[in-house]
DNA sequence: CCAAAAGTGTTTAAAATACACCCATGC
DNA sequence: GCATGGGTGTATTTTAAACACTTTTGG
């Protein structure tokens, strides 16, 4: 199917198989060169950036909604991520920007669902940057990574939703272990910290954060040592699936 | 307007007037007789009870939306209410209750907005037991409050999201203060004691526990005793309002 | 004056924090 | 061999938990 049917058929005919007024908005977190990022989309003819985003379908759990967004954007699978709050201004509507969208585009429309009032569930998702090969969706220019200080002007209430996004991965850090899917499979103590630090955004000791960490039992040290490495080689480390899990659910309770 | 009409007029026309596909309920709770309750609607007809719910308006906050409701059910208004949860199993539809509802009503209507698969945002709210006036909204028979261990049958996934509101509470109680909008202006350090063991389901330690809450500075003693009660006399406190919304928005971080 | 509940304080254990020392490696 | 980053251990402080004693009041 052509592209132009596409969206029309998107905008003319979607209600009929989304449902109504309701959206789901996906922070995608990565973790590259020691920097936090996030992945955006740049909306088309508009200019400026948007969360992936998308809709339920009449008979998709929310979740699996969230998870398949996920999987159209990156090709990444089966990743933790969770809804973490909804965002319903009154305001909240593509109205404009999709009129313009659509005239742009050469398409003529005088009404569409996608005219009307969203509220939106915010998912936010942990995922291995390596494994990322960023596909914009067919409303989009452009897909790609953006470091978390150095965010460009976003569409509608997105930069508010990103910040939300940002202060709940940081209060969850206290509850939930992060990195199995941020991280590659082994990584380096040094390497961790560097994550917790760059999500929290402040220095941490290294010292207390190895034998914090080691005390949840999420980490199995392998015997094998970074190679080519100036200075003493630090160990590798993976982590324990099983006891990871686990943390994931019952919560580890830990500060940092 | 006759009840028929406005119910034919819900179900009908309502999706003029609210968004479409997405709900709020609320968990009230209330504390009496040291006991902690909710409130619950019974669904007419059916028998089995419901969370106080509604719809959105088009242009309304979600949060307005749920404040209205909690105000019409309650006659309460201005208390702590917070999203904590969005329920989306595709099965979330009410349409065969509604189905049965309309004919018991003796109203003929093929097809409803209301038929239509729902998702639900849940809103928890604490509000202080002796100012509600229970007021069963146009599609329930009664309204009534509920002992926390002694819950009716109820329709849909409603039990699950109860359960989800109260494990919410739990957590919340480490990070904000609980108490305002539950007990009476002036109240005793047993009394609130009470509240807080009754929210946890478990003993807590008289003399831990009132250290612990003085230091977070939320609480001014008053010169005041209580009167003609057997044994000593303990003081009355009052919230300090104060310190106690800062709290509420910063987060006070301790343990109980 | 005694039982029962409330106020205040101390003692002990655990956990977070700060800090010191040694080890390995590339230059 | 020395500067740098990494591994391991210890002292200190802070906080939580457990526990004891005194005070007040009604019967």
């Amino acid at each position: 199917m052509s592209w132009e049917k596409e969206i029309r058929q998107l905008f003319a005919e979607g209600h009929e198989k989304f449902l109504r007024n309701i959206s789901v908005d996906c922070i995608i977190f990565g973790f590259h060169e020691n920097e936090l990022k996030v992945l955006l989309l740049q909306a088309k003819y508009a200019g400026s950036w948007a969360l992936p985003g998308g809709f339920i379908l009449k008979d998709e759990h929310m979740d699996d909604a969230a998870k398949r967004i996920l999987q159209e954007r990156t090709g990444v699978d089966d990743v933790y991520m969770q809804q973490f709050y909804v965002f319903s201004e009154p305001d909240r509507s593509n109205k404009k920007i999709n009129k313009l969208f659509l005239k742009n585009a050469g398409i003529e429309l005088e009404e569409s669902w996608l005219f009307e009032r969203f509220i939106t569930v915010g998912y936010s998702a942990l995922v291995d940057f390596s494994k990322v090969l960023p596909v914009p969706d067919n409303i989009s220019s452009d897909c790609k990574w953006f470091n978390i200080h150095d965010i460009p002007g976003m569409i509608l209430d997105h930069r508010n939703i990103l910040d939300k996004a940002l202060e709940n991965l940081r209060m969850q850090l206290n509850y939930h272990p992060v990195g199995y899917n941020l991280l590659p499979e082994k990584f380096t103590m040094p390497e961790l910290q560097k994550l917790y630090e760059t999500i929290l955004d402040r220095k941490l000791d290294r010292r207390n954060f190895q034998r914090k960490i080691m005390s949840t039992g999420i980490l199995k040290r392998l015997d094998e040592t970074k190679k080519g490495v100036a200075h003493k080689a630090p160990y590798y480390y993976k982590f324990d699936l099983r006891k990871y899990q686990k943390a994931l659910k019952g919560g580890m309770g830990f500060e940092l």
